[in-house]
DNA sequence: TTGTAAGCGTTATCAT
DNA sequence: ATGATAACGCTTACAA
């Protein structure tokens, strides 16, 4: 039970030198004597020091805290930000606090605002889709903090911004079905008010355009990112007289839920009606047919922001760095072919 | 740009009084005026006064840090429980930072050490299966380290332990499919080196045997909680001489697998073939037929797990508190019917 | 009930 | 290259 941590001051007296030049080897300042390096690293070695942080945070008036600030309900892309800030933190000193929103809450501003104050981040991470609020920004700015956005686009100006391209991505993914053959093509769209379902919906469009496909209302439908609005836009449009002979979802529970109306009405997939998804959740490679659908480097995105945050040691302010725009993928799987009917 | 935060001593001054009055005012202790308190409260108001929590951490020699330790590949879960450990720790000045392990790398357990040793957090909960661990839990022991394990049944000992009852859960949701009608059942079970897998094995062996049904050796079929091991496992089972009628899942990846099994051999579900499996993962309800199954109180169990570490505040050994066991819940949806053959 | 002094473990600053 | 001293913002222990 090592209850008490030997301090810099034990190491000191160890070492016969003063509690500065071990703070200096442990912070590896250059000016020091190898053969004074080493007596100090044997006596840290020793005792088995380990800097306390608290005391460090106090003296450099910073703390080591990484928050990640979300407020998304889809936990596979949570985690595997978590994962990449870790990666990107790993031998580093930082720790990584969360702190999960309720969008849509009036309290959201305030919670936030509480939750900053009190803990005072060396960095905050900020998820779609709360990266996208402006009061959010704000808050941020009011409070001097250091953030950086993670999106579906990059933010006004660019900087502070990490971002993966969701509309190229989208147009890629569009492209592909009519590659395939395919010349009446539906979107369900996520719900307007997300940068995310914008930006898709005008990867659709585009890819439409360059196709020289015309633009039919009726063939795009709005969901809210939910099985179950992916389940009557699904229906919507294929009871339609003439529905579509693919459907580009805008993620993957939606594409699901189109998935199942198809179903529902004894159609046969993906002869009858092709679809693709986006996000790539792990179950989209066990539906039936697997779904073909985008995958974003969540992974590698949440790794370059968090080391952004913790490079950027200096500058507060808008200066640090520039955007960064990851490319995603479209997974190929079996929910794919040629018109059928 | 609040660039400087007032401290104690601001407040101090601008209530007339000593930092000592003011800390005590912040702290509620209980001997002091109404009249000082008015004053230094007002003094705080005005200047927007916030404690410095790494100050205090380094006074009082302890952080205000819960970390929650897992090696889950369950996405969904983690997040349950941080939302139940963040809505426990609400309005104290606790945050949440998170360590994901990788279980099966050789430096998991020095991982661990690394990240405890630098951190010191107040308070560690160990999700499952680390918090099967024995190491780790000497590991926290030698460190010193407040801990609380959650897991699928109380540990040795119970203390220090909040756990699902998965054996009694299970035992319910085979009885429920016995109910319906079936005497053929089978288990995908879990890999061994599980503990929530042996005990839903345990409580499916209880209900065969409360109904007096045999023991098949060949109706259980080892999986290890992914999608594809069940598959595997249903296509065991279904190519049988004698399949069984019904089949539980330890999990609901498993049951995806056992499904989708049954469709690639044209098995009209749940008619043919009954399936529950467990967790109630977001999908549970999105697959066709949608899947009954076992629902585990999580959130409650995060939030009385991170109550019972920030409350029981002096103790660091074993006194602390009982055990504490949580009921889960069959959520009946499509997927069970009488036998049909 | 309130205040004073010392200390928590570290780093910045200025000497030497 | 190394050391002495004074912060950092708060709390404990003791005095008044």
């Amino acid at each position: 039970m090592s209850v008490n941590q030997p301090t810099i001051q034990d190491v000191a007296r160890a070492a016969g030198v003063s509690k500065m030049t071990v703070s200096r080897v442990v912070n590896c300042s250059p000016r020091i004597t190898d053969e004074t390096r080493r007596k100090v690293q044997e006596a840290m070695g020793g005792l088995g020091y380990i800097p306390n942080p608290q005391a460090r945070a106090l003296a450099l008036r910073r703390n080591f805290l990484i928050a990640l600030v979300h407020a998304s309900r889809n936990a596979q892309t949570v985690l595997d930000i978590q994962q990449g800030v870790l990666d990107a933190l790993a031998g580093t000193e930082f720790a990584l606090v969360v702190r999960p929103l309720d969008r849509g809450s009036p309290t959201m501003l305030d919670d936030l605002r509480h939750f900053l104050e009190r803990q005072r981040p060396f960095g905050v991470l900020l998820m779609a889709p709360v990266s996208e609020n402006g009061q959010v920004i704000e808050l941020c700015g009011e409070l001097g903090c250091r953030y950086m956005r993670m999106g579906s686009a990059l933010q006004t100006g660019g900087t502070r911004s990490i971002a993966s391209d969701d509309r190229e991505a989208v147009r890629g993914a569009v492209d592909h079905l009519v590659g395939a053959g395919h010349r009446r093509i539906a979107l369900v769209a996520g719900p307007g008010d997300y940068l995310s379902a914008r930006e898709r919906q005008a990867g659709f469009e585009a890819a439409l355009q360059a196709a020289g496909l015309p633009l039919l209302p009726e063939m795009i439908v709005e969901g809210d990112y939910s099985y179950a609005s992916g389940l009557a836009a699904g229906a919507t449009l294929l009871d339609m007289a003439e529905p579509p002979t693919a459907v580009f979802a805008s993620n993957d529970d939606m594409a699901a839920g189109v998935m199942q109306a198809a179903r529902q009405r004894g159609l046969e997939l993906p002869a009858a009606l092709s679809i693709i998804g986006f996000d790539d959740m792990g179950v989209a490679a066990y539906m039936w047919p697997p779904l073909t659908t985008v995958r974003r480097p969540i992974n590698a995105m949440a790794h370059a922001a968090a080391d952004r945050l913790v490079r950027g040691t200096d500058e507060v302010d808008g200066t640090t760095g520039d955007a960064e725009l990851f490319r995603s993928t479209l997974i190929l799987r079996g929910s794919v072919a040629p018109p059928g009917r």
